[in-house]
DNA sequence: TTGAAAGCGCTAACAC
DNA sequence: GTGTTAGCGCTTTCAA
């Protein structure tokens, strides 16, 4: 069980640690002799380097900037924040300086201006939420070309010049949702699809979702639905619907393909008569309180928290260990309801 | 931004290092000048020490050693082999050394003797499953006397000596169950709480299950259900299921408080007609090919493999970098159905 | 092509 | 009380 050191295997060789070193990285100026009796000696022994030591060498104080949507303005993105404050936390003993840098969901000028502001720095790594898809592909080129590596989560961009991404199946995501429905909702009634955003700017997401969701209720072999999508602005959200179920109509259950679903719970509550199941988006505080009422029905939890912190520990044990980044990280996909909700959120 | 070390202190402070690090680590032995400016000065700087640095100087191989069921006898400890599995990769590169001890569930004789084995090499902590109750307080005093670290999963023992557990909650995970049957149960109809076991080792863990499950559906306000409990050795199951089954009956959901769920969907798919909904726990492969044609309704994941995981990765950041361990980790409770368990299983 | 030696930041033994 | 020093395992530079 002894653990074998660069020393042990010099010693067994009978040449110096500098000379079993440079057979490991493979730096060259070996002769064939010192070469052969080394490497078998390492295969023989299974030589583990110690990482912690090949790390201690390694003084460099590595940076990582985090881009994302100001908390503030979206409350979605606070878990994503307090992901990256746990991996500060975890990562600022280990010489990993982790920076945030919030930018309005709402005006692509923040977007850009705060990646001016961050590019200056040249972190040697960045995490960005590419809300912005244009102007995502913009900044990343620059970022490859300054040798900065770009990690992105919540957003699947099909980009080259990105190192890492992790998130989440979109398109699964919409059949869960799906599925949940198929559960909760008498057969061959109405099911309404709402896509809800202030802006735009999530319109993959929802499409996937929508798409997902769609492909599995129409292939049920034995109980049809009638899909109706509506694509809202929240503002426009309470007369629409309320026109919507005032009118007779066979509506039972909707599916909110993104985080405002409470805005849906709360016109759909007055309408108790209907019996409208509910299936959304996350595990904003508002979104759960409805759901312990049962107003809401089930929560797909997107996890943006430990999707945050995921992705920068997969930078930091790259800068610290070497350890290799997998280009893509599919998170799995909790489905929430009133019971089980805190499990997740006291995490 | 830059990373203050023990030398920085120490110039800063005009002492010497010794000094400093007297301080960091309370040893006494300082001047109330040097103590006072040394304090002042780290407070003032935040130092942080180089957790890396540190673990380097401890050369100390540490050993775990990890006693569970063998997988080869009942596949649901196979998870758990997986977690122990990533963790003995994960940490051998940093002089942690993880040893798997396996024993027969059905026989506490062979649990004593793993036991046995394990503190000849006087390991510096162990990972136990206790799934046999009395002996497993025999072997935690004993581990305990020998200054070894206890740890736990699955079964949340309310032991003294038991450094930490990591599990999940499990009154609520029969709560969680209650509610989605409670969505997909039709109401005023019965259903069935069935423990299955082919020893009833497992029988704190059937009963808080059922504690949680009965708990939530007793109380609600305006549905009732009949809920009948049943205690089956496997071997009964057959008979006893389908003589319950052939008679007239209103059961609707079938509650199972083990992972041996599969055996209760094999012999219901005999009785379409009743429109049985099931519910029960675990991502064994069985139970997962009665979840995609929806045989099992819905599964829940108690997470067998992260449990192990999780609680090797406490110890070892313990040992390393001196991390502490909480008491006590409740795992979130995954709601599986039959779209999102890839996410799950592909972990 | 090789070995010796310095040093990463921290700890602890030892001498003063 | 205090400073000096050696050393953890690995990397890298420099001299041979």
């Amino acid at each position: 069980m002894k653990k074998y050191t660069i020393k042990d295997i010099a010693e067994l060789a009978g040449v110096s640690k500098g000379t079993v070193d440079r057979v490991i990285h493979k730096r060259g100026k070996v002769s064939p002799a010192a070469l052969e009796k080394v490497t078998k000696l390492l295969e023989e022994i299974d030589y583990q380097p110690n990482l912690i030591a090949r790390s201690l060498k390694n003084t460099k104080n590595y940076h990582i900037c985090v881009i994302q949507p100001d908390p503030k303005i979206d409350p979605y993105w606070q878990p994503c924040t307090n992901g990256v404050n746990d991996a500060i936390n975890e990562y600022n003993s280990f010489g990993i300086t982790i920076d945030s840098y919030y930018f309005d969901h709402t005006d692509t000028r923040s977007f850009l201006e705060v990646n001016k502001t961050v590019l200056k720095q040249l972190p040697d790594a960045v995490l960005i939420t590419p809300v912005f898809h244009k102007e995502s592909i913009e900044v990343i080129k620059i970022y490859n070309a300054n040798n900065i590596i770009v990690s992105t989560i919540n957003d699947p961009l099909e980009l080259n010049g990105i190192t890492n991404y992790v998130g989440q199946d979109l398109i699964q995501s919409g059949r869960i949702a799906a599925r949940l429905m198929e559960m909760i909702v008498p057969k061959n009634r109405t099911i309404l699809i709402i896509h809800l955003d202030e802006v735009f700017n999530n319109s993959i997401h929802m499409q996937l979702k929508e798409k997902g969701f769609k492909n599995y209720l129409e292939r049920l072999p034995n109980s049809k639905f009638n899909l109706k999508t509506c694509s809202l602005q929240q503002t426009d959200l309470d007369k629409k619907l309320h026109d919507l179920l005032k009118k007779p109509n066979d509506i039972s259950g909707i599916f909110v393909t993104t985080s405002k679903v409470y805005s849906v719970a709360n016109i759909v509550k007055d309408f108790p008569d209907l019996e409208i199941k509910i299936i959304g988006y996350d595990l904003l505080d508002e979104n759960i309180k409805y759901l312990k009422n049962n107003a809401i029905d089930f929560l797909i939890n997107q996890n943006p928290k430990h999707q945050a912190y995921l992705c920068i520990t997969q930078l930091a044990e790259y800068f610290l260990f070497d350890k290799k980044i997998p280009r893509q990280k599919l998170l799995p996909i909790d489905i929430i309801n009133s019971e089980n909700f805190d499990g997740y959120t006291h995490n």
